[in-house]
DNA sequence: CTGAAAGCGCTAACAT
DNA sequence: ATGTTAGCGCTTTCAG
């Protein structure tokens, strides 16, 4: 009835080897200080000598933890948002858990019935903490993660009163010094092109080009504090995108049509800089001689975009190493400490304009 | 001593609740034909009721298995094959992956000690099977997953020979179609820029130029039936990238100082396209006028690309969809099962060339 | 077809 | 400091 052995040497086996308990084992291998010198160095020996690797099963379950944490992507987001945004945030991620032995699951959400089939997946203490990518306003995830007091960093935040965890890039001060860069050179009708304002990071852009154009005194609504609300003669330099190209291209129209004399863009990413860029060309402008653009830098065709174009770079790979690093501290100290982390970016000048 | 619940249901009060005993309960869960429908109506109905999920830890300690596969990622093929493919790649793993409650861990590997500890981890038995991709001819993961005899299929090969399941796209014939599809077009100094040939897939795309040129009867090499050797007075159109866009670059200058009279190109990879475009244009050549371009897209900037640049895409979400498919046939047999699958290309034509 | 019982390998509380 | 013991929740014989 007994010795099934699947293959593996047990703990068991190696306090055998040892000459010690079970018990005494298990400490070597969890770091507790509670164990001599001497029963160390055996314990250590044999672990050596019969390669013995602690079953994770065994371990999530007398323990009641799983050493996994979960990198929630919401599916329609990883097209949207353009994929390198995301390899980078992973790296990061990866990066910070190598020392670890947290494992990372990745969990692709596409349909509203796999996202109920999530609180389960979670009930079910299949994770020590969330990893939450691409966060809506009216997503329901972070606030479900919060009644069942899971552990969770959020890669950007729903709102400026956000109570989950977040790691998010400073998005206003980016979108500011890119139109600052374009007044500072010259540029007076300076537009935007904004992303889907329903997601904050649209709205956080949308925030520092009316900053920058209200420090400059220029017409870009009513801002200056922070708020979006503002309306004004300066509305019909903002047209709303939704960071696709597409939508960067039919923005861009729309700009053209309202003010032929735009000499300046600001688009909330790379992606619809590259529509606005296409429109600008097809109508004959030359970019940036005519026009200047400066993108948000989401997605690698910055790269391959015009070498003319300045675009505001995003830490992304730092800013996954810091989710990890968040989301592994919240989950070692019991509390609910929330953490809101936000990294500076980066003006990234490539040529003339 | 006891009672010290963590909260959720366990099998133990789905039994007691349903009135039968525990293991009828688990040979509902799991779908045992052994259970008379009462059984199993009482047992669905307390399950429903209790709102009861089965903890994974318990599971795979008892059934020695973890209901989870890895998805293994060498860290610096990340970033040469441009992020896009990989995303594609676990979309569709994740979209077959869906329906199972297979769990998909994602484990960069980064350096050669990572690399290493690595067999302990598949040792561990912390997964039930390995996905691997960008699988180099020297890599040693295959084998060791072949000596383990741990269930796994990779992402291309590691050539003709490969004894390790693997999903590939038929790079060979998706070559041979974008070179034809130049001669057709009236091309004849056709040249390519390959990628780094250690790789089977970048051999493997060379083989599909020869092919094409010897078809057509123009001095490709000595190939046609497959063959990489061969040399001869085509050489000169064949010049060594490595999937980098400077890479593309210095090619193409190569190739341009051998033969300036080229007038088409068949890059192994849309970056390499990109930069070889780039010194085209630096060089005054007009693409496609005077040199006509095609790639095989293994990237999302294709779609940034110029519009008449005609391609070779990959089924890359259904390869995902296939590994991931395969992968779970072979654990599901125990048999050591090999499979080898090659999905189509597929020429995309964007414009008059 | 279905209870009962024996672990899977580990952690943690309890005695020493 | 360390051995012992009792489970963690589930799968799987083994008897009926």
């Amino acid at each position: 009835m007994n010795g099934r052995h699947s293959g593996r040497p047990t703990l068991e086996e190696v306090a055998v080897r040892a000459g010690v308990g079970r018990g005494t084992v298990s400490r070597v291998i969890n770091g507790s200080p509670r164990v001599s010198d001497r029963a160390k160095a055996a314990v250590e020996a044999a672990i050596a000598e019969l390669g013995y690797v602690p079953n994770r099963a065994a371990r999530a379950l007398a323990g009641n933890r799983t050493d996994a944490i979960a990198l929630v992507i919401p599916e329609p987001e990883t097209r949207l948002f353009a994929e390198p945004y995301f390899s980078d945030i992973i790296r990061g991620i990866g990066a910070e858990l190598a020392d670890t032995d947290m494992q990372l699951l990745l969990t692709l959400i596409r349909t509203p019935k796999e996202r109920a089939r999530f609180g389960q997946y979670l009930a079910a203490h299949r994770v020590d903490g969330v990893l939450l990518v691409s966060v809506h306003e009216d997503d329901p995830l972070p606030d479900l993660l919060e009644q069942l007091e899971m552990p969770a960093v959020l890669n950007g935040r729903r709102s400026d009163l956000e109570s989950v965890s977040y790691v998010d890039a400073d998005n206003v001060g980016g979108a500011r010094a890119a139109v600052a860069h374009l007044i500072d050179r010259g540029r007076r009708r300076v537009a935007t092109i904004t992303g889907p304002l329903d997601m904050y990071v649209a709205r956080a852009r949308l925030d520092g080009y009316r900053q920058a154009m209200a420090d400059a005194g220029l017409g870009g609504g009513a801002a200056g504090g922070g708020a979006t609300g503002g309306s004004g003669a300066g509305e019909e330099l903002i047209a709303a995108g939704d960071f696709t190209e597409e939508g960067g291209r039919r923005a861009m129209r729309e700009l053209l049509a309202r003010r032929p004399d735009v000499d300046g863009v600001f688009a909330a990413s790379d992606v619809m800089a590259a529509g606005a860029r296409a429109v600008l060309r097809e109508e004959g402008r030359r970019v940036p001689g005519d026009v200047a653009l400066v993108g948000f830098e989401d997605s690698a065709i910055a790269r391959h975009m015009d070498p003319a174009l300045t675009s505001v770079r995003q830490p992304t790979e730092e800013m996954g190493r810091t989710m990890a690093r968040v989301l592994l501290e919240e989950i070692a100290e019991r509390a609910a400490v929330r953490r809101h982390v936000v990294l500076a970016t980066e003006l990234v000048q490539r040529e003339s304009v």
